[in-house]
DNA sequence: TATAATAATGACTAATTGGTCAGTTGTCAA
DNA sequence: TTGACAACTGACCAATTAGTCATTATTATA
């Protein structure tokens, strides 16, 4: 399992370098070393490499921050203790921030373009309960507002780090664009974003029950068997083709296949389905 | 010419379908209906074309955006008609804006990135003119923050224009941002940004005197003869060569050729290149 | 040491790429 | 009608691509 590791490793390099499109398989092997056959021993194809690198950094990701807002922590840090999280994984994980942008802003891989929102969209959950917490005296469209703003910032001042040897000092950053959120939030009157924005982003998600179940049935044969990740895969594809079971089952259920990063993507689309249905 | 017309068109409905780099010259010349060979007789090469594109339509924007904030405007309407003007092109030129921020993000083509650079190079000093202007009774360092400030917003707000049929009311949308921006203009305090931050973004080009010459004289065989544009590129080219014109006078022959589309990439990099002899 | 199982190889395929160029077509003026 | 010139064509080329698979090397087990 540790060449899966150099593969992946290896190729996040030269995507960063050059691109996921323009980086070729020969290019991935002769960097780790290996044979054209050993690549094809880890990965199906080259589509479910990058796939593999978005899940793992991007659930880390989402769990580092989730663990620096989480509700225990004062509320007049949190968009501090977000953004910090934040820029401190872009610093560490450079090569990866760098596809990342790279691929996210217009992908045009469908498969790949999905994806990307959805971990955008859970990041955009995250942001927004820490708006809710910390500016809870604002009223809603104007944390939806505020909710663009952090995006924005972040944006701009992230520039900063894609030039190399540029060092920047964090703490100041952080506290920098917290400055300007909290005056925004404070002062501004113009309210611009409406909720039926929210709902018009989640639309464009059309995918068969049928596409579910094949995901499932993929991924239960690379999970552990009779594990509960495996079991509870069963349980919700069946539940999917005949439903039987109650939403506070399935609900528990997602919980559990969410714990494996590999069924991330599988929850994300399954709950999805369920609520069209409805 | 009309025929040159056409594969600028379609290929950019092309490029934003599915980038630039996966789309083939077999699928731009079918969608012409022409031949492979009579796309060869209007471009030299896959490159050629995008840099056509990107000149073309930087160069209209440019001077949109320039006229948008001219001397003349009343300074408390400046970032509004610059954002104006903006999100107007960006609504209009879809197409256009969608492979603009694919590619602008990260471009691993050395020649394209630095284009690139050029004109958000550009348009950041126009930005930073807007500012000196409209928020002249704060100090430069906040200045440099509020161009960060403004690139962020239009970044985070520009994303609802990639929603197709998501309908933005422009006016409202320019107001929110300007109000945001002058909120903070008037209560930040932590500046963050520092002039040496541009002194480094300049500093990655490394342009030879012979990579111009050679530039320049492949644009005066495409240029009309006996031009004014024309005759300063000779003067310019001998300059380079053999330095015998005081700075005023370059001064003029660079303004000169910047009135060509085709030679504002020339005159930016003649400028660098001067810059750094000193 | 012999056998079975697993890991790794790299020559191979079929498809596609950007780019070329000998030849065809169309359009003028003479 | 002729001939000159430009516009245009598409078969062709060499290079590269993702992906396959018969073969070989390595390791573990008996």
């Amino acid at each position: 399992m540790v060449k899966k590791q150099l593969i992946m490793e290896k190729s996040l390099e030269l995507f960063a370098e050059s691109g996921f499109e323009a980086t070729s398989i020969q290019q991935i092997t002769e960097r780790c070393g290996i044979s054209k056959g050993a690549f094809y021993l880890h990965f199906k194809s080259k589509d479910e490499l990058i796939y593999s690198l978005i899940d793992k950094f991007m659930s880390e990701f989402i769990a580092d921050i989730e663990r620096s807002v989480s509700e225990d922590k004062p509320k007049e840090e949190l968009l501090y203790n977000f953004l910090y999280t934040t820029f401190g994984e872009f610093q560490q994980q450079a090569n990866f921030a760098k596809v990342f942008l790279k691929e996210q802003v217009l992908s045009f891989n469908k498969e790949l373009f999905e994806r990307f929102h959805m971990y955008t969209t859970i990041i955009n959950k995250i942001i927004f309960s820490v708006v809710q917490r910390q500016f809870k005296d604002v009223n809603l469209n104007m944390q939806l507002d505020l909710l663009f703003t952090i995006n924005g910032l972040s944006k701009g001042y992230g520039e900063l780090f894609l030039i190399d040897n540029y060092n920047v000092d964090l703490d100041k950053l952080c506290k920098a664009i917290v400055e300007k959120v909290t005056i925004i939030a404070e002062h501004a009157t113009i309210q611009f974003i409406t909720p039926d924005y929210f709902a018009s982003t989640n639309q464009h998600m059309n995918i068969t029950k049928e596409q579910i179940v094949d995901l499932m049935i993929e991924v239960m044969g690379e999970v552990e068997q009779d594990s509960i990740v495996h079991e509870s895969l069963v349980l919700l594809r069946n539940h999917l083709i005949e439903p039987t079971l109650s939403d506070v089952l399935i609900e528990g259920l997602l919980k559990n296949i969410r714990s494996s990063s590999q069924c991330k993507w599988i929850a994300y689309l399954y709950q999805i389905q369920l609520e069209q249905k409805k």
